[in-house]
DNA sequence: TTTTTATGTGCAATCGTTTCCGAAAAATTA
DNA sequence: TAATTTTTCGGAAACGATTGCACATAAAAA
């Protein structure tokens, strides 16, 4: 019931606190007499040092505070995954909060972070806003912070992401070379950044091969799934509907089977469809799909490893402002066939 | 920089320290007047109290950690979801851990928890074993603790599950009007609680139909998909093949469906297939899954809520040994048509 | 005017650690 | 033996917030 303190220990051993502490922390100054009884003593009685006393002490928490827009997404998932599996292995704990593609709710995450609770930040934003003062305000703070996936162009620290342009590129030249001639670019809201880099990608792509872009190719979609299956719909339902489509986000890409089902228009003979997924059944779906993934769980490690080197190590300079890419890896399957 | 503490403000505005932290919990011992200038110059200031050193004098976190066996999966993820929702509201925090499946890894995370870092504990366990002094060393604690899905049935406190055994029951009911005279169990191993309730329904829906059980038709899987397809593989390829699977978890449905695409076998032609899952596509697969799905964001919300009572209000008693259901959906589909 | 009461504020202790500083005891050197 | 250094430990002050208690001051009652 009563929780066992340092000054408990020191009492039963008539040491003083200082001295337990020392002990306990394997200090030179400490005889390996008393470090014996010491750490006999706190072994016995399950001795765990109070977190928050520490924390208050040492001005810092052994936390990371990570802020994703969705949680139930295997790419988020798997970064957190792989975070967590350092984190855990230097003592470092995981305070996740899912903004749900909210600029609202990421700011007040942020104001909750900011007040000394985490060490560091590990953020894939919500929206590319210009107005991103709630991020910039971080800027002031001396609080680490690292972007990934979704990142913040103009924030200086260190940013991780995917070859998103090259694999844009690569994935529509794939559908040039299927047949495709009218090809939809589906991202799920026109302001984040990856979502630029791929559309980049693959505008350069349908100008290489010599395919003239048209503005209405690029569609906007919202984050309800019903309305943008109804939107994919009304597309598809018209004549001269696009024969192929690149999906930004999975869940687009779901969005299109679920409209093409619904309209009986098949895929990929009528329509054929690559897109940026993490699914692990991407081959097990009808048809199985073309997925571009991300090396999620690799992402989500080095996003650690950074933040903790910087923590952990003395006199470690500020984040370098940099992008760092981790290539994906591109699948063909029947969706594109 | 240098943080912003009471102190500081208190010094700014000419106060002591008492009555600047009384105005900011708006105590009624602090006149209206001084009350606006402090929450004025802490607002303007962007004040915000060292959660440590708040955490140290009220011996609380406001802090609830929750351990899941698997990340990747949408289950665990709505459930998290519907926890946060209700945590955020109340100015809780979550700290999510992963024991992939394994006992060791729980131990060691339950010792890191144990330590005073969380005010309560939610947890589902990787493993129903009979040795889990690790669980019953938290009864000692007084820390509140919540299961939930895959529960420890003799740990006296507040469970929550779905309705595993009627829904267990009607799904092989249901298969075996299909048609269905030789069903397959999958279960993840043979020790999770809500595996064991499934398979109690699969039992007793076969004595009702008049199907007599066999024991080698409960197949214990392992974590390992692809000896889990190897294994489905080999049993499929006998004669003698089974007609009907029901799959207590989503990832041996999908392993069934990856043995049967091997060895061409068709859905629901040759097999049905019925499956415990919480994925949002099982309509997209090929064929589409008949589900049986768990009211998961339902299930976070009311581990969370329970738990807020417990500890925002006074003089709760101790959390209720019981076990609290609710129902999973059962949903048709061509899988097992 | 004096006594009582209500109101507003300050002082100091506390939560459990860590660490600076100093001091005794032991070991080394002169 | 005396002087010096090294080893080992204790005292006390932090870290930043909350809160019991005391003490002013002003308002109300006698």
């Amino acid at each position: 019931m009563a929780e066992i303190t340092i000054k408990y220990l020191a009492q039963k051993l008539n040491l003083a606190p200082s001295t337990v502490s020392r002990a306990l922390n394997d200090s030179h100054e400490i005889s390996d007499a008393t470090k014996m009884k010491v750490l006999a003593l706190a072994e016995e009685l399950n001795f765990q040092p109070n977190p928050y006393a520490r924390s208050l002490r040492e001005q810092k928490s052994k936390t990371i505070g990570v802020i994703i827009p969705e949680r139930i997404n295997n790419f988020f998932s798997q970064v957190i995954d792989g975070m967590e599996s350092v984190t855990r292995a230097y003592g470092y704990h995981l305070l996740v909060y899912n903004s749900n593609e909210d600029t609202e709710q990421e700011k007040n995450i942020l104001s909750l972070l900011i007040g000394g609770r985490v060490d560091a930040i590990v953020m894939s934003i919500s929206r590319f806003d210009q107005k991103s003062d709630h991020i910039d305000k971080l800027k002031k703070r001396n609080t680490p912070v690292v972007f990934f996936d979704r990142i913040s162009t103009n924030f200086p620290t260190t940013k991780f992401i995917t070859n998103d342009y090259e694999v844009g590129y690569q994935g529509t030249v794939h559908l040039i070379e299927k047949g495709c001639k009218k090809i939809l670019f589906l991202m799920l809201s026109n302001e984040n950044s990856n979502g630029i880099e791929r559309l980049r990608g693959f505008k350069d792509a349908l100008k290489k091969k010599n395919i003239t872009f048209e503005a209405n190719w690029v569609i906007e979609c919202s984050h309800s799934d019903e309305k943008n299956i109804a939107l994919l719909e009304s597309i598809f339902y018209k004549l001269d509907r696009p024969d192929g489509v690149l999906a930004s986000v999975e869940k687009l890409a779901l969005a299109t089977y679920r409209a093409l089902s619904r309209t009986h228009i098949k895929i990929p003979e009528q329509v054929r469809v690559v897109s940026f997924s993490n699914m692990k059944i991407a081959d097990l779906l009808h048809p199985p799909l073309t997925t571009i993934s991300q090396p999620a769980y690799e992402i989500g490690e080095e996003c650690a490893k950074l933040l903790i080197k910087k923590l952990t190590k003395k006199n470690q300079p500020d984040l370098e402002d940099k992008i760092v890419t981790i290539p994906s890896v591109f699948t063909e399957r029947e969706s594109s066939k």
